[in-house]
DNA sequence: AACGTAGGCGTGCACTGTACGCTTACCCAA
DNA sequence: TTGGGTAAGCGTACAGTGCACGCCTACGTT
């Protein structure tokens, strides 16, 4: 009976996401995303309670996309598969990995990949206490090497600047010109088989 | 031969923490930390170019505390000491758990850090590669599990609305069942004992 | 045709980080 | 003891933020 909304939530988080990727995240505030949209600041509080609000809205589209039906596989191929699409999905917006960190236990798509990768361990035999812990272990390096990866230390360090890191830490200089030469998709993929070789019986 | 300064850079980092610490990361300003201090806002500039190199003398402050040195014992042994070590002096200042993610890449503690375990891996036989990878993983998995700790999913949920929960993600609400009962350094040190595990050769 | 509902928006407030320039405390040379 | 130079300290001001509040207006229904 009332005036009908103009805007879906969907392109509320749609916009919000393209003010971030265009300008960062330091160019979001309600005025941007609201400037986006052709409307006035205070009409997004229509739809939204909260700048926090707003930007949980963005997290879950950035994650919503991607795919939890687990490929037919072994199991351990199977988690590794359904770890890297989130990556995948993470990595598509990466001036927005901060907020997803920030936002990411109120995402209703990330509990559903919880429950997807509880399945697999289920499935794999996986019970109790240890299932708790395989899945601590992998969402713990899911987020931690997503996070190295999007804002690493010694990434705006020219090769000359760590150089002279060289001399007082000379593992870590070494270190770090080997990881220049491996792709990040690569050492994410040798980091998590790390990890399910671990979660394997002995 | 001029006017001596008044402050260290310790006691300007003590200060921020301590506001950190006492009202959380919203009631950090530039302005609570020079109250804090009995100075005027202004004062700080002297001492620091920007908020951001204030929060990172904070983050510094939390992380140099830690003891370096391996201890006596096998190198998985070692670097699990290591590990738990950093993970407690952040546990000690949960309200800058984010600064400490934010600014850990130009904190000279954690370079130390990062060149004690490399080294701890080095004389266990880790070299090119497979000592990048090895480093790699268990820095994500120390981030990620920190992060996971100090802002989990569900963690703020009553056990009613995580029975509605159930209905849904009927493994996710057993899990986290299970989990209450984990204390948290338990937890996070057995999710360690999968990636030693996983590092160890077969 | 008129009405009531709810979407849209303009203004204003408290608060943030910080640029700029004045004042003042201090140490050294005379 | 006294002056001077240097840098510490601070007061003011400004652009920007998130958001509370209340007015206006477009709409679907009767």
């Amino acid at each position: 009976m009332p005036r009908p909304k103009s805007l879906t939530t969907t392109a509320l988080a749609a916009a919000t996401l393209a003010v971030i990727d265009r300008d960062g995240l330091a160019g979001l505030s309600m005025r941007a995303v609201a400037t986006e949209l052709g409307m006035g600041t205070m009409s997004l509080y229509r739809y939204v309670a909260d700048r926090d609000e707003l930007e949980a809205m963005a997290v879950e589209r950035v994650v919503s996309a991607v795919d939890m039906e687990p490929p037919r596989a072994l199991w351990d191929k199977q988690i590794s598969v359904l770890v890297e699409r989130i990556r995948a999905a993470i990595a598509k917006h990466p001036n927005a990995v901060p907020l997803t960190m920030a936002h990411r236990h109120r995402c209703p798509s990330l509990l559903r990949w919880s429950e997807a990768v509880l399945g697999v361990l289920t499935r794999a035999g996986f019970t109790g206490e240890e299932r708790v812990i395989a899945l601590r272990t992998l969402l713990g390096y899911l987020i931690g090497a997503t996070e190295m990866e999007h804002r690493s230390p010694l990434a705006g360090l020219g090769t000359d600047a760590m150089a002279g890191l060289g001399e007082r830490y000379p593992l870590l200089a070494e270190t770090a010109g080997v990881a220049r030469t491996i792709p990040a998709d690569i050492e994410f993929r040798r980091g998590l088989d790390v990890v399910l070789s671990g979660l394997r019986r002995p």
